[in-house]
RNA sequence: GGCCCGUUCGUCUAGGGGUUAGGACGCCAGGUUUUCAUCCUGGAAACAGGGGUUCGAUUCCCCUACGGGCUACCA
């Protein structure tokens, strides 16, 4: 078994939007999977009808594609153990046939308890100060089931139809250990787990007994899942060994968990840092409530993908900027943490500046333009590739552009009052006027070449260029601070120049 | 409540029986810059507490505290 195909799954419920921590459960799964060699699945658990939201399955796949995470089997993509999909698989009758086998050799057994019977066990429980109330070895034996009912009794309620639950009959006072490649040996005894239930009433099996027939039928190697797992593992090692099948246990790996930047708890589909929880737009149809997502914000994928790596994760050097294929050259679960990770909105941002910084000037200028057409504002690309040149160094994200750039595009219609106050006077005002003349007479309109020009000017007027360098910059800018002063005026050009300085000079006459 | 998991600067973390406990984000100061940002330099900032074990514990063990998770016919 040692030497068996590297197959890991990442299995999802669609009962609403992936959220960041599902995201970054998904990588780590991908990054192993693909560091190995091995296959990536995407299956879907859906067996609880009663949660389903439309249109989780949908947003599931392209989220992750956006993530750049990409599956080689899956419910998208098909594969040959398909169906993918739990409820698909349900028809195939194959989680009933584990079921079986279960109560066929003893493991399990059938409940026929209501809910309200069930309700009533716990309450006498509590009032009996009894610990944690659960179906177990010993409150099994006043219940309504086949360890407790004859045969007959069974038969007759079988066949007139009763509803019914299949649990799995968990022993007394046993010790049940596993290894946690995160975590090493954990120990528990059995008297702490409960019987849990396998095959729920309506025929669809829980999560405990899908998930291990279908990793055991799609020859799973490594288990990968979030700590809230931990508390259940012990069950489904019942269940596998009960299933003759500990020889092909996928290995386990519990993650810790994404916390709240303010420490309180798992982190929820909101947060007040105003950072999204989703990687991309997410709508959930059932309570009709929207929430924005990473990409929308203006994240690059591989920038989110890099935080969420290190949320947990650390390549033992202190290179933090890494490409997915870094990440997976790098990724052991050897180097990931025990203990939960509160997430930092801050370093967040930092990670998406260091990738806009590295991206070429082109390729965002292909993001500006699509804002620019939205501000109905239609230019040459080559013109937006060198302004993105000159104000990359100022974002975070790609959506400021246009708060930071506007006046590439249109002129400003509003000028820096403070920076007027302090430096608009009848000198600074001669000066500008002098400066429209000198600039006409230029033939070379180059940034060296105006920078040059506006120095002399100044110091013809016995001005220092500091003193009316910044009142410059607003009256074709309209603000106080930007790039490169005679980048911008290159860039924009001399008629341009002309005609906002001229502008400018009309509306703040001495 | 019970069970399980965890605990190094505010945050993400490296380290590990003898270290000036390292890096990153953020913060502060200085420098560069016409300006903001960038960039450079520097700074403040941590081994939860108590017992052991040991020549020596932040590191190993125990307890406590704190944090998190689970405790459904949900995943």
């Amino acid at each position: 078994m040692e030497n068996r195909r590297v197959r890991l799954r990442f299995a999802p419920s669609p009962t609403g939007g992936l959220h960041m921590g599902g995201v970054r459960t998904a990588l780590f799964n991908y990054l192993f999977a693909k560091k190995h060699g091995g296959d990536f699945i995407l299956r879907i658990e859906d067996t609880d009808q009663t949660r389903y939201v439309k249109g989780a399955e949908e947003y599931i796949v392209k989220s992750l594609e956006w993530c750049g995470i990409k599956f080689d089997e899956g419910v998208h993509v098909g594969g040959k153990f398909a169906p993918y999909r739990q409820s698909e698989r349900k028809e195939l009758g194959i989680y009933k046939k584990y079921a079986d086998q279960l109560i066929q050799s003893g493991h399990a057994y059938y409940a026929f308890d209501t809910s309200e019977e069930l309700d009533e066990m716990r309450k006498r429980l509590e009032a009996a100060k009894i610990v944690a109330p659960q179906y177990n070895a010993l409150t099994r034996q006043n219940m309504r089931n086949s360890t407790t009912l004859s045969e007959d009794e069974v038969k007759k309620l079988m066949d007139a139809g009763t509803p019914y639950v299949v649990r799995l009959k968990v022993p007394r006072n046993e010790e049940i250990r596993f290894h946690d490649i995160i975590r090493g040996w954990v120990v528990v005894n059995s008297t702490q787990v409960d019987d849990k239930v396998l095959l729920k009433s309506d025929g669809m099996p829980t999560y405990h007994l899908a998930h291990i027939v279908d990793d055991i039928e799609m020859e799973i190697s490594h288990a990968v899942r979030g700590e809230e797992w931990l508390p259940s593992a012990p069950a489904h090692i019942l269940i596998y060994r009960y299933l003759g099948k500990e020889e092909v246990m996928p290995k386990l790996a519990h993650l810790p968990l994404i916390l709240r930047p303010d420490g309180q708890g798992k982190l929820s589909k909101r947060d007040k840092s105003g950072l999204p929880m989703f990687p991309i737009d997410w709508h959930d149809e059932r309570t009709g409530e929207s929430y924005i997502g990473y990409r929308e914000h203006g994240f690059f994928p591989e920038a989110f993908i890099n935080m969420l790596a290190f949320l947990g994760w650390n390549p033992g050097t202190t290179q933090e900027i890494m490409s997915m294929q870094e990440l997976i050259e790098n990724f052991s679960f050897e180097r990931v943490n025990k203990s939960g990770a509160k997430f930092d909105p801050e370093k967040t941002k930092w990670f998406n500046q260091q990738y806009l910084r590295k991206k070429p000037d082109a390729e965002l200028a292909l993001v500006f333009n699509e804002q620019l057409k939205e501000k109905s504002v239609t230019t040459d690309l080559k013109f937006v590739e060198k302004v993105c040149g000159l104000i990359k160094e100022k974002a975070t994200f790609t959506s400021e552009f246009w708060s930071i750039g506007s006046y590439f595009f249109v002129p400003p219609t509003a000028f820096d009052q403070e920076v007027i106050k302090k430096r608009l006077n009848e000198q600074s005002a001669n000066f500008l006027a002098a400066l429209v003349e000198e600039f006409k007479g230029l033939s070379d309109f180059s940034a060296a070449s105006t920078e040059a020009t506006f120095k002399a000017t100044a110091e013809k007027l016995g001005l220092g260029a500091g003193q009316v360098m910044q009142l410059f910059r607003v009256s074709i800018s309209g603000v106080g601070g930007g790039p490169a002063l005679f980048e911008i005026v290159e860039l924009l050009g001399k008629d341009e120049i002309a005609k906002r300085l001229q502008h400018f000079n009309s509306i703040n006459k001495i």
